[in-house]
DNA sequence: TTATTCTCTATTGTATACAATCCGGCATTG
DNA sequence: CAATGCCGGATTGTATACAATAGAGAATAA
């Protein structure tokens, strides 16, 4: 295959290598569940689908390997993970205290423009009841304004792979009923407590937020009560 | 190269991958300074030192990057990462969170053989003083004994991970006169609260401890007051 | 002399050939 | 008929050939 050919393949930015496309393809394809946990992805799969060869694929599954995306079993490939209740409550676990210590650290740390569009994403969340495709998507952004407010990038790269990890589950806890009024509310008590620089109040706020969503996903996931 | 030859390559373990192999022994050297932080790694000279072709290389590299122990730049090839006063910071921000989440979690989960061994680890610490070296191994290993007994993956992962990157700081925190008696009596606040099972003790003693470890090494470092 | 462009070499990115291993089915045997 | 061992294809692990690029140094012009 000419590399002529192989820019084609990658066409929102030729510039990146041929080994990050396949990363950021497959990563994709993952947490949009085309591949599903438990599901064998062989490297000629891949290699057709994308059009490269195996070198560029084979890089890439090692990279979702270190993401807890994949696991690789000697000479048996690779398998989308699948998480069983303890995992999903060991990652609750650790999300409970990395979301703690970015709301505490962007506590100490936002910027006032940080912080408006914390309060902004609260109001476009109001004006979203009732359509959880929105409202997930604005949760999604208000978390990943708090991690950038901590202007930490080993805990935004943690944070990342672990909404990667979460991205496995295949429910959202917005199917709760109440839980968007719920979060809603509790996004307020954050973004309150970072407005003030309150470090310690942020930090328990974003823990208890994380603990509520934890219940309502295991109650989704497992029944529990 | 023939595939008998490369299995003398790895007589420790002969069924591990040559990926595997070479990862381990990049690790450790990075990890010991034989690689100093800044200095570029080209691949065909860890090619020639460990025997292999570029392929397993390469793979290790890649897992290496995302261990946040080597920059990989397209065209250039892997450095070393080097740690300003900036991310050894963040680094203990992490490492507060993480620590005290450990020592939280173990409080909750460790099991009576794993609190003995804690309080094992500070009577051995308490027999090497004044042998720096063997009081560096025994305060890893007395960590190493919290991270397991949080009996949590995830935690456990990010915890090694946090580690490698703190081992490319040249300095040992234990050359600050009086650091070591210092950290021994917060290692049996961190212990007495693991074994009452207080969490919200164990933590907030842990949090302490890496506090004052980080304040140790940025004196050592930066020379901060 | 100094700045600039060009060329060439060292190095990495990609593709592919080859070796090793696993897993299914089939035959053989008791 | 059941159990066991042995192929053969499918798949991954490794090595290597080839393509593309960056960077250093030479050659040239001002």
């Amino acid at each position: 295959m000419t590399t002529d050919t192989l820019k084609q393949a990658t066409p929102e930015n030729p510039s990146i290598s041929l080994g990050e496309f396949v990363l950021e393809r497959l990563r994709g394809a993952i947490r949009d569940h085309r591949y599903q946990p438990g599901q064998r992805i062989r490297e000629a799969e891949v290699t057709q689908w994308l059009g490269v060869s195996r070198t560029p694929v084979r890089e890439a599954f090692r990279r979702l390997q270190a993401d807890g995306l994949l696991v690789l079993t000697p000479w048996r490939g690779a398998q989308v993970v699948e998480l069983g209740r303890q995992q999903v409550v060991e990652l609750y676990t650790m999300r409970r205290a990395l979301e703690g210590t970015a709301a505490g650290s962007a506590a100490e740390h936002a910027s006032p423009a940080e912080v408006d569009l914390l309060f902004g994403l609260i109001e476009q969340d109001q004006a979203a009841q009732g359509e959880p495709g929105r409202l997930a998507a604005i949760n999604r952004r208000f978390h990943e304004a708090i991690h950038g407010a901590a202007h930490n990038r080993y805990l935004l790269e943690a944070l990342n792979a672990l909404d990667d990890s979460l991205a496995l589950l295949k429910s959202t806890t917005y199917e709760v009923p109440g839980r968007a009024e719920a979060a809603r509310q509790e996004h307020i008590v954050i973004a309150e407590a970072i407005r003030r620089r309150d470090a310690g109040a942020a930090e328990q706020a974003a823990r208890a937020h994380i603990l509520t969503a934890e219940e309502a996903r295991l109650k989704l996931l497992f029944g529990d009560n």
